[in-house]
DNA sequence: ATGCCGGGCGAAGCCCGA
């Protein structure tokens, strides 16, 4: 059994007393981590190499920044997205985790927010997305078990958004991301929280302003995507609220999955 | 129609996020 969980942490200097207690008390063999908004060199990496994890960490000053946190065995694959040489934001790492003999792949990813959709943001966004769709079929050759998770600034469908009608032009539900979504999702892939859990209205981000916490008006933009043969060892997935719950939080929260490997 | 909040940077106010 290995617990994976993908949580955008919103600046982890901010967030470091948060991901502790989470690391201490959710305990996931595997943490996919996103917006660290520091350089590699400024991850707090005893903190968490005191818990007992490996770190795979792909920072950049101010903004963005990845990281894998991994109580086994791990071995860096990539720290970019291929397809884009000239890309330098810190948005992608992938790695082998070895657990009892056996392999799992991830990566922990961050999706260009894309707004304003009618400018060059949400042309590189699509862009993102095609290179990832790329990428995808390259991984889903391996034939292994394969998670690929993080923030995809992505929401699926309209029952993954507290008002649709008001989102409807936003990069984050506008048709095109949803259908660059889809076309990686038809590949094979399988999103580990909708496997398991029908209802609408779940969501993984809450806006700061407006209450939106307080009403329960959030969007699920945080995925996990199983290859299959990931997805026939799920046996539980979920969105993990109690850290949205804290004093000064990301406005994200984690959301996580369980494989019998 | 816009800001609301919050982080980084850097020391006031702007950029960015979703």
């Amino acid at each position: 059994m290995i617990r994976v969980a993908a949580w955008n942490v919103n600046s982890v200097r901010q967030r470091i007393g948060h991901l502790v207690g989470w690391l201490k008390s959710f305990r996931p063999d595997v943490a996919l981590l996103q917006e660290l908004k520091c350089t590699t060199d400024g991850f707090p990496r005893l903190e968490v190499e005191d818990l007992g994890y490996n770190l795979a960490i792909v920072g950049q000053k101010t903004y963005n920044g990845v990281a894998i946190l991994s109580r086994h065995p791990m071995t860096v694959e990539a720290e970019r997205l291929p397809g884009a040489a000239d890309d330098e934001q810190a948005r992608y790492v992938e790695a082998l985790i070895q657990h009892e003999k056996k392999v799992l792949r991830v990566a922990s990813i961050y999706l260009p927010n894309g707004n304003p959709a009618d400018s060059e943001k949400f042309t590189y966004k699509l862009a993102w997305l095609e290179r990832l769709r790329r990428h995808a079929v390259a991984l889903l050759s391996h034939e292994e078990p394969l998670v690929l998770g993080g923030d995809y600034n992505v929401v699926p469908t309209d029952d993954d958004v507290y008002d649709p009608e008001g989102w409807k032009d936003d990069a984050l539900c506008r048709p095109e991301s949803r259908a660059a979504f889809r076309r990686i999702v038809n590949l094979g892939l399988v999103d580990a929280y909708r496997a398991l859990h029908s209802e609408p209205h779940r969501y993984t981000f809450w806006d700061y302003q407006a209450g939106r916490w307080q009403k329960d008006e959030g969007l699920r933009i945080d995925h996990l995507l199983l290859s299959p043969q990931a997805a026939d060892l799920l046996t539980a997935a979920d969105i993990d609220r109690g850290p949205r719950k804290q004093e000064k939080p990301s406005d994200h929260t984690p959301v996580w999955c369980e494989l019998d490997l």
